[in-house]
DNA sequence: ATCGGTACCTGCACGC
DNA sequence: TGCGTGCAGGTACCGA
């Protein structure tokens, strides 16, 4: 479930209740070795939870030492506190104060990571949506000549989006996903940058304003509230033109587009 | 540099 | 009921 306003979401729900605990014992499910060994994070406090692009960034300390946890949710990862381990569960943080956070992972996609410093390929990412200023932004997606779509979905790129809000800030700003981006003018390359902070800041609201109500946080909250304009829209009429959102394969991907307002 | 294809996994909706 | 097909929000790797 995870594009930069879930795994936000989820950072935000779940930072308050993990910071400070100490992890008492990782267990994981054998004979799974599809992620990584976190069992060495046994014995350290978590000083802190912070989301670096779709990566969940726990930071640890132990005595002078500290390390990072990193945890990326793959397709269909899901971070549980407190809940039921279920036949998907690969990993079992037990923390003090006898709390559990449990990993499941249906596909198992995901995959964790136990680090002194945050790897060369997490810090060469591009840069975060939220960071990045419209002028560089304008900057950064003319001066390459790759499609528009695939691009919002390099994370070398931009860091954090993924299929459904690239889709989305494309259709609000008008531009066809197959639009090389160096041929795309200033002036639309600036409104899709306002259309993606528009798409992830809504997202993250929806999915704040859905988890509010929920005393143990995880990440079973699917979609939230967020409602697409196009992506899996498949057919139906487009909210701004009525014409029919067509789906195409664009880079591998299923990229949903109304054909009349993006050209 | 960039793109398409493949691979990694399981589950689901669909048509027959 | 079963079975095959295609699809699914992730990334990595290959060859062209």
């Amino acid at each position: 479930m995870p594009e930069l306003p879930e795994v936000e979401t989820i950072v935000r729900a779940l930072g308050p209740h993990l910071v400070g605990r100490r992890i008492k014992r990782v267990t994981l499910r054998q004979p799974r070795i599809l992620i990584g060994d976190v069992t060495g994070a046994r014995g350290f406090s978590i000083t802190g939870v912070q989301r670096w692009g779709k990566h969940i960034v726990l930071d640890l300390r132990r005595r002078a030492s500290t390390a990072h946890l990193l945890i990326h949710l793959g397709m269909t990862g899901q971070l549980l506190l407190d809940g039921e381990p279920g036949p998907h569960t690969h990993a079992f943080f037990y923390l003090d104060g006898g709390r559990l956070l449990l990993y499941n992972d249906i596909r198992q996609f995901g995959r964790m990571e136990l680090t002194r410093e945050l790897p060369v390929r997490l810090r060469r990412l591009g840069p975060d949506p939220f960071q990045v200023t419209e002028a560089e932004f304008v900057a950064l997606f003319r001066a390459r000549s790759s499609m528009a779509k695939p691009l919002l979905l390099n994370q070398l790129f931009l860091r954090g989006l993924g299929n459904i809000y690239a889709d989305e800030a494309l259709f609000r700003a008008r531009i066809h996903p197959r639009t090389i981006s160096a041929r795309v003018r200033p002036a639309k390359a600036a409104a899709l940058y306002r259309a993606i902070i528009k798409v992830l800041t809504e997202a993250i609201e929806d999915g704040g304003s859905s988890i509010s109500d929920y005393v143990s946080s995880d990440g079973s909250l699917g979609y939230f509230q967020f409602r697409h304009q196009v992506y899996q829209r498949t057919g139906s009429p487009c909210p701004v033109c009525s014409a029919a959102i067509r789906r195409i394969v664009v880079a591998s991907r299923g990229t949903h587009f109304c054909p009349r307002c993006q050209r």
